[in-house]
RNA sequence: GCAGGGGUUCCCGAGUGGCCAAAGGGGGCGGGCUGUAAACCCGCUGGCUCAGCCUUCGGAGGUUCGAAUCCUCCCCCCUGCACCA
């Protein structure tokens, strides 16, 4: 394995010839990866850097997921993110269990060691951490991006924040990590790493960041924001996903996702995002999941026809049927949506755009019922 | 503790007595177009028994024919100052 496979689509491995003497050592490495358990869904974007570590597995070296589940029981007081939310210790467990089980898809499981950093630090006492606190200073701390933006906009920076950096820190020297992997957003964090691991005597793990996902939205991949693909979705969710990113952002996903040497074909982006598309159901669910999603996008999509599998439902009784609060109840909107939607000419019944609001039961009885692009049920009663 | 600023519909953010279910943007949804859920154009975007009615603008009261807008009390957030035990 050489070493321009470890650190493809990596942005910053540091410190320069670090990984080579790391590597020189000729024991299997410890690379360590933190893992977000509050979102328990892994995204293509954790892919990215989990698809290092599997690079790494197959080398031959350990991998080493870290579960915040200490520093998420604590939360982060600050109010500032109150999208993270605190969660129990029955959640966490079954985040972290389903967070390794979705990451197998990519990583070797035998191969990879699962710690919860609640192990180390809930037993520091109070001076443990004011040594740990020594290790860094308040402007180094502060030289971080956000943190420096986030101060020049005068905006709350609370002191607890400013100790996050270091309880990550604080699991490298605990796995005496070799190597710390990580999205570029993570820079600061990692080197904060190496400083204290210093500071305890411990050789310097290696940081290594990849670029970041960018999704749909133009925004970072990320469980929080909900603009991700995940590896264990459904295979026509993930097919549809993959064709709606935008055509500019084919080639960022060519290199970080296909781990493609070549650049997309420019002349034909459809074909492109296709073989994207395929590739990343494939890579979760088989081959013949992907060909049957494909086979679904381009029956309902492409051409606008009803999936071969409809969805059944019972009509209520009654000769004449108050279509909105039907649709309301078999697809979970509002009647006022439901409305809205008929309005708009989004419902239609075995094709055809319906305008009325009731309609007698025989026109409903064993036909399709189309609302919006992607939603379809067939009635029988 | 003191002073000042602020809490608005999914998000950001206008709105200082009626023309406000509340500008604008984002997101989402729908339609058109396109053999992409891309791009582009248009529309919609609180709820309901929907030409009308009901409930929203941190919370509770109050003034008024009428309040997101004014008053009182309370809760929460931010900034600065003070306290430096």
């Amino acid at each position: 394995m050489s070493i321009a496979e470890l650190t493809r689509n990596a942005v910053h491995v540091l410190p320069h010839g670090g990984l080579e003497a790391k590597l020189a050592l000729g024991r299997p490495l410890r690379v360590k990866m933190g893992i977000d358990v509050t979102a328990p869904d892994v995204t293509l974007g954790n892919g990215i850097p989990l698809q290092r570590m599997a690079a790494f597995q197959r080398a031959g070296h350990i991998g080493v997921l870290i579960v915040g589940d200490y520093t998420t029981r604590i939360g982060d007081p600050s109010g500032r993110s109150a999208a993270r939310p605190i969660l129990s210790g029955e959640e966490i467990d079954a985040n972290a269990k389903r967070f390794v089980e979705q990451a197998s898809t990519i990583i070797d499981p035998k191969r990879t060691e699962v710690r919860f950093n609640g192990e180390w630090l809930a037993k520091l006492d109070f001076a443990e951490v004011l040594r740990l606190t020594r290790a860094i200073t308040v402007a180094q701390i502060l030289e971080r991006d956000d943190f420096a933006k986030r101060q020049r906009a005068r905006e709350p920076i609370s002191v607890s924040e400013l100790l996050y950096p270091l309880m990550q820190a604080y699991d490298s020297v605990a796995v005496q990590a070799d190597v710390e992997l990580g999205g570029t957003d993570q820079l600061y964090n990692l080197l904060a790493g190496r400083e204290v691991m210093e500071a305890y005597g411990l050789e310097p793990q290696v940081v290594l960041t990849v670029e970041y996902l960018v999704s749909w939205d133009g925004a970072g991949m990320s469980a929080s924001r909900g603009n991700y693909i995940g590896v264990r979705e459904d295979p026509d969710e993930q097919f549809g996903k993959a064709m709606r990113i935008p055509d500019d952002l084919l080639s960022q996903w060519y290199r970080l996702v296909l781990e493609s040497n070549d650049d997309p074909p420019a002349e034909d982006p459809l074909a492109a995002k296709l073989t994207l598309a395929r590739w990343i159901v494939t890579r979760s669910h088989g081959a013949d999941a992907a060909a049957a999603a494909e086979q679904h996008f381009t029956r309902v999509v492409r051409k606008g026809q009803a999936p071969e599998e409809v969805p059944e439902a019972m009509l209520p009784p009654g000769d004449l049927i108050h279509l909105p609060a039907l649709l309301a109840e078999c697809f979970q909107l509002s009647t006022s949506e439901a409305r809205r939607l008929i309005s708009q000419g989004g419902v239609k019944i075995d094709g055809d755009a319906v305008d009325e609001l009731d309609l007698p039961r025989d026109a409903l009885a064993g036909a399709i019922v189309q609302a919006g692009k992607r939603r379809f049920v067939r009635f029988s009663g």
